[in-house]
DNA sequence: GTATCTTTTTGATATAGATCAGCCACAGAT
DNA sequence: ATCTGTGGCTGATCTATATCAAAAAGATAC
């Protein structure tokens, strides 16, 4: 399980796992393991827990898998089985119609969760593609089920996964319906080192992991808006760009562009 | 509890209700109730239950909630508690910034769950509007969450109805984020009658409830844009207008609309 | 029934962002 | 080191939609 709490972790990887072997040469090979001294637990699992309650948690996540860079977790059509919590990498989620329109729905990191949108129908709507080598905790959705209707605090933390996912969306449609281009991706990169930031990463400081196409389709820009606004941003001093390092230098100044240049003097 | 399933049902309202007295003056007075023979709950209730299940589901309504045209069924900022199952009327959902910006983010009629979006935080993130005279039934969080730790049909339902809700939303982003003006107004068109049409109503005829500034907010438009466009619907024949009541008389050229006018032959 | 307010329609004009096009930078292969 | 391909930047246009404006049509109040 998971989800961003707003409180940064301590970075580093993989507490748990000497378990890194690479046995098959598959890209997505899987490995059993347990979530109770896993150090994203504080992203992923319910707080607060009795220790008989995290013995059980431990048993959600099936297995490990690890997702190569280019290679899709889960396919529109697929039938759904599972949620998924990165452990490490990036993904991004998109949904392609049959008229060859493409929309990325969001942009995943460590310690959240992906798939809730298989749910519905049993079947996943959207693609999940990682876009750099990851590695994913499986956890069978029927267990997650079971294992909530006896743990209370398991079941509120899958409500709240789900309705976060909700408001996050609510926030993009918002961006989509009413900002212009310059909002929209100043929003996007203060969105993006929040997230990184609350993973312990610096405040000022990421590295892309999607080209500006990718950034364009999600903010509802052609690349060369992206690409533009960029250039805008680092004329006017806000951020340094070297391909896909951005520093940024005035989040202030960001802050200033997503709230319609109003001082947030409420 | 509550969605839509495709299927169309009987119109008609009130089956058990002969409760429909007005006893107090307020805005919202609340009336004691249950689903077991609502004539909605083929759209609220998962299928197949024992008996004694439908039971128990009934005590997840609390009360009924009349909501006058115009009043807030819930607003930004208050506390959580509970879900709505719409029973008649219609809303909107919109969320408002404190730097002025307004986005709708949904239009909700009979048969579906509103309040989702309270679930992370405890605290509702949106306004609810009711654009109509409306009834709601109340449905306390905490015991819907009790109940499904009991019967695991309505753990499911619930699951399903927030997986809904995302997939819906990833919809709109799809929309917002590559359609034009034309095609979002006949996606916005298609979706209404789709809907209004599985609880039983026209195909082709349907009442907007909100204004052309709604519908634009919702589309990322503004107000002329969306008049503009249904006026060019008009000169092509494809739908007729009378202020807020419309006609669709070419469901088809809609859909080629949708479909960036390739034919739906996949 | 008249006045007032809101909503809708339509026209004229402005503009943000798309489109088209060319070049450059960097990564990986040879 | 050179080649090759993908991704990124920037310039010159074009266009869909926003903006500004005014009038008509309904709705609500008096």
């Amino acid at each position: 399980m998971l989800e961003v709490t707003p409180e940064p972790l301590e970075r580093g990887r993989c507490a748990e796992a000497a378990s890194d072997s690479k046995i098959h040469p598959m890209n997505s090979h899987t490995i059993k393991v347990a979530c109770s001294n896993c150090n994203l637990r504080e992203l992923c699992m319910p707080m607060g827990l009795k220790a008989e309650e995290v013995d059980k948690i431990d048993e959600v996540v099936a297995v490990r898998r690890k997702v190569k860079r280019g290679t899709r977790l889960y396919a529109n059509g697929e039938k759904f089985v599972s949620l998924y919590a990165i452990r490490t990498g990036f993904f991004k989620t998109c949904i392609t119609t049959e008229d060859g329109r493409n929309q990325v729905t969001g942009f995943q990191m460590a310690g959240e969760i992906i798939g809730l949108d298989g749910i519905v129908k049993d079947l996943h709507t959207c693609d999940a593609v990682a876009l750099e080598d990851a590695e994913v905790c499986v956890m069978p959705f029927d267990r997650i089920e079971e294992l909530s209707r006896d743990v209370a605090a398991l079941q509120r933390h899958v409500h709240k996964i789900m309705s976060r996912e909700i408001v996050r969306e609510h926030g993009v449609m918002l961006l989509l319906g009413s900002m212009r281009a310059e909002e929209r991706l100043a929003a996007f990169l203060l969105n993006l080192v929040q997230r990184l930031h609350a993973r312990g990463f610096s405040q000022s400081e990421l590295l892309l992991r999607m080209t500006r196409e990718e950034i364009g389709s999600y903010l509802g820009l052609k690349l060369e808006t992206v690409s533009r606004t960029f250039s805008k941003f680092v004329e006017e001093g806000i951020v340094e760009v070297k391909q896909r390092h951005v520093r940024i230098l005035d989040t202030n100044a960001l802050k200033l562009i997503v709230n319609n240049n109003a001082p947030p003097c409420a």
